[in-house]
DNA sequence: TTGAAAGCGATACCAG
DNA sequence: CTGGTATCGCTTTCAA
């Protein structure tokens, strides 16, 4: 059943009865309610591809997902991510429109979206610092905002981002205020824009306790348990070791508490620990911990937001970018324990 | 640009220039050069909206979703099937269109599909005995393939299945020609049908062997790691204990291994372990195991194929329904040793 | 408040 | 081999 065939049932317009159904304010209730019961009694369901070109609108919002060749498997950031934005985007009427492709292919297929007109908006994952694709869809002309931040790029672009400045600022006060201040902060490599963020944090934090910073007690690498491990057993065997740990990511963390361990310490009582993460990018398989099952949920609530701030700028393309520091719950580590003075 | 304009440009029709660039036979070859020339030239993309609405094929392959309440998590399994099916897709020019839907708006979800002409066809996961879906898809005549069967539904449909009896059967006979004679069967509960057929490939090898089956050394039951061990620990307490384990999921031999370790034996060596299994909806959380690697790849694979089935069933709705008996690879557990004769 | 008719941007039939 | 024109099913002016 087609709008031209539910007309003639009606003995009304097309017009009339496509306002109808779409609440349109000049029609006539009678007619209206009319309209609505034949629509529900012949089961008619407007046809999407007949709309969207009608419209110029195809509501659904673009993911390209890149497969990597040396990681042949989706990460699973992906998934929660989707699961998140997919929500959301059902609630709004706008279905997802995937697509999987090899690396080399990846602003092709965002040509393609943009200039065939198949998506009325994409999401931007896991953005290098000078990601191509920015500046890539912002001459294609098409709304997009990103998940994550590429620090190395001017222009101004659409993005959600956690605030991993004031997450670890928050960490490193917890600690502090179970009493302990030779706090070690593991980082991830301080050439990425996040992980000065989280320097930052530490530091401030530090700052706002009156107490100085020591270098012995602050370390940068690549984020990955094995680095994790090694910096807390150097750490750990210093005539004056600290008493805790901020971890910048929980892979690290996990590094910290195997090193922990072979020290033969009690986790959360003899030395605490403290993760902030907000990607599971690193993390292909951490189990069922409750901890990664946070990190994943709020993996998902960040894919939730992207698309709402996304349906926005689609919503309303001039208005102002649509960027937001997002407040992540705070995933921390297993026990913090009491603190050095309990 | 679009079609009008671009004719104009070469003061053609825009018949012609959509029959030379969609390669219709019947097309001067210089003009059509000449057309593919201005194309590329003026960087012309047929709309999408208006070509699935000209042609009546959206293009798009629909995948629902369903989200349910007491997983929160989407399943992984999804991920890695997506990612296979994805790729095939792409190289067939679809797109992937994905809902996520709360598990009551399902059979809403793939009725919307249908009554607007959102998709070309749909692939159904994971079904139950009886899954409602299947008749469902069926009355609203869109094309469908169904990952696994639903044995208890008598119309045919189409649908992608492994070979169980026969995996369990190559498993049986390695571990015979190993030498085991006392091989126990952990089955799931077999009430379901893939259990079924999996306890006939079990019963067959030995059969072909000449071992009349031991009832004492068969059990099925919900497939969890508990009741692996549970059921290993039993066993392996017998006055004659089994030599070997067949396994008929990933997570009955996770139980399996503890229960090994636990009567201080060695895996491989005093008691062989083989396992089957083509799903990962029971293991969430494997760890980054060769095991487990295999076992997605498989799944992705299996992705693959059903995408492929469904492309062939659009393309040739008057073709017989595409059933086929998947042979998935053999994943194995992690050592079936040189068997108890060595 | 309603309707006629013009798009939207392609495909496809039927002539020539 | 090429072109005119109807068509897909809906939305959206513009008139009445």
């Amino acid at each position: 059943m087609n709008l031209k065939e539910l007309s003639k049932q009606l003995n009304l317009s097309q017009t009339t009865v496509s306002r109808a159904l779409n609440g349109y304010p000049e029609v006539n209730e009678a007619t209206r309610k009319r309209v609505t019961e034949a629509a529900r009694k012949y089961r008619y369901r407007p046809n999407v591809r007949a709309r969207t070109l009608a419209t110029g609108k195809s509501m659904s919002i673009g993911h390209i997902i890149p497969m990597s060749k040396q990681n042949e498997l989706v990460n699973m950031v992906f998934s929660d991510f989707i699961a998140g934005a997919g929500l959301v985007y059902a609630d709004h009427g706008y279905n997802m429109t995937l697509t999987i492709v090899k690396d080399d292919d990846e602003l092709e297929a965002y040509r393609g979206f943009a200039e065939r007109g198949a998506v009325d908006g994409v999401i931007v994952q896991a953005p290098t610092r000078e990601d191509r694709r920015i500046s890539f869809l912002a001459d294609l002309d098409i709304p997009f905002v990103v998940h994550g931040r590429a620090s190395q790029i001017r222009a101004p672009y659409g993005w959600l981002d956690v605030n991993n400045k004031r997450a670890i600022q928050t960490a490193t006060k917890h600690l502090l205020s179970l009493g302990h201040h030779r706090i070690a902060m593991l980082n991830g490599l301080e050439t990425l824009d996040f992980a000065v963020r989280r320097r930052d944090g530490y530091l401030a934090a530090l700052r706002e306790a009156n107490i100085p910073p020591d270098d012995s007690l602050m370390r940068s690498n690549d984020m990955s348990e094995p680095n994790g491990y090694e910096a807390a057993m150097e750490l750990l065997a210093l005539k004056a070791p600290p008493t805790a740990f901020v971890a910048s990511s929980m892979i690290l963390a996990l590094g910290v508490k195997r090193a922990i361990e072979e020290n033969n310490l009690e986790m959360g009582k003899d030395v605490s620990v403290i993760c902030f993460d907000d990607d599971i990018s690193y993390l292909p398989n951490a189990g069922d911990t409750p901890l990664f099952t946070a990190l994943r949920s709020s993996v998902r609530a960040a894919g939730a937001r992207c698309a709402s701030l996304l349906i926005e700028r689609i919503n309303k393309p001039d208005a102002p970018l649509p960027n937001e520091l997002w407040e992540a719950e705070l995933v921390h580590g297993a026990s913090t324990g009491p603190g050095p003075n309990a």
